[in-house]
DNA sequence: ACCTGAACACCGTTCAAGT
DNA sequence: ACCTGAACACCGTTCAAGT
């Protein structure tokens, strides 16, 4: 008889060490995440970890999927395509915010963990129905949802340090460099500078973010219809 | 008198220390960009780097700044704001495409570096021109150059081993993975395989990634502007 | 001013061994 | 099956010293 999960004295778990893994890098960063300190944390020896990673990729890949876990896919509705796919975006964006020092870790894994796989399977769904074709609907699909990582990943103000001080410091030095420039050089970037650094609303930065996005899928639909059209005209 | 240039015997100077890492992270990826890798290739002990950047965030800094000094920033023409955006938008992916692996480095960099700062104000000029507040023109501007950025560094096949052989172990193996999922459960990423895992054509990839990013522009400017008539509409 | 040399603290990871 | 312990190759970086 094999022994029941009761019986083994399993120490570790691969869903409790992604976990602190994924805390350890909000609180203090993604290079603060390594075997060595995450063995620390769970009072073990780092070689125990490869018994549930194979390497440390395999770990980074699972912290990836454990930001991917908490998407909350909104289920289908009778509004047009595009309100819906903001709905979805919205929802995406929503799981990588409390991550912006680990978000970038969910690019190489949206294509393979299984809400990942959802969230890029349904995305398609609606630029289908919005109109494209299943090839156009793939490449405009991946570079949205690539977007909205990198929207994530360079929140302003996401990498600086958790400590207030040392934050506020940062965010000052930042603004010295810009604020140096030459304003008859720079005018706009200079006139700029706060909001460049950081911007007045977080919740504004993301819905212009996600705005973008979603604009830039509208407008090339209507560009590619535009072309059919030209195309067809032609004949 | 002080020495001139010609009389001390310096035997590195950071340009060509910047270039040899930049060539080194092409070929190998920026793992590959190490102080000691780097001083073995200039036949200097790893210290020597020292006298030529304060740390290892200062080398990663100069392959950026690099990367970014070979923007071809273009003249000022008659054409519409948004034809002039597209073509300088297509400028800065142009610098950028030789370098996919590193070229997420000058995130950090465009607005420190003088031509990153030129082709901030530049893109900020087109934008206000298009009828942009400073403000939303400064948001704007930088998430359509942070998305750009990202279409490189996410550039299919990209970050993939140099060596062809492993190249071409590397795609089929995600093509294998793709391959292995339901087709009844995701009819739409199965359908579209080889086209998420490398586009047909590069050229129209980042043609259609540009146009996505001005497309979001121009679709994002409209809405702003019947926000405003509606607001005027309700005096 | 520019480079060397030895040392330190910290990595990921292999290999052999314990229970 | 799961974990330990010692070791190896490789990092970035400090400090003191050479010319």
């Amino acid at each position: 008889m094999p022994p029941t999960s009761s019986q083994t004295a399993k120490r570790l778990d691969p869903d409790k060490l992604a976990a602190s893994a994924l805390e350890l890098a909000d609180v203090e960063g993604l290079e603060a995440v390594t075997i060595r300190k995450l063995a620390q944390r769970h009072e073990v020896t780092p070689m125990a970890l490869y018994r549930h990673f194979s390497d440390k990729e395999d770990l980074l890949a699972a912290i990836g999927d454990r930001i991917l876990a908490q998407i909350d896919l909104p289920k289908p509705t009778s509004e047009r395509w595009d309100v819906q796919l903001r709905t979805l975006l919205t929802a995406f964006v929503q799981a990588l915010r409390p991550h912006p020092k680990v978000a970038g870790l969910t690019l190489y894994r949206i294509l393979i963990s299984e809400p990942g796989l959802a969230l890029g399977e349904r995305t398609m769904e609606l630029l289908v129905e919005g109109g494209f074709s299943v090839d156009d609907a793939a490449e405009v699909g991946r570079q949205s949802l690539c977007s909205l990582i990198t929207l994530v990943t360079t929140e302003p103000g996401s990498n600086e340090d958790t400590d207030p001080i040392a934050r506020e410091d940062a965010l000052r030095a930042k603004r010295a460099s810009l604020a140096a420039l030459s304003p008859h050089r720079y005018p706009l970037i200079t006139a700029a500078a706060d909001t460049l650094i950081c911007p007045a609303s977080t919740d504004r930065y993301y819905a212009l973010g996600i705005d973008l996005v979603v604009a830039g899928i509208r407008g090339v639909l209507a560009d590619l219809g535009d072309t059919h059209a030209a195309a067809s005209q032609q004949k």
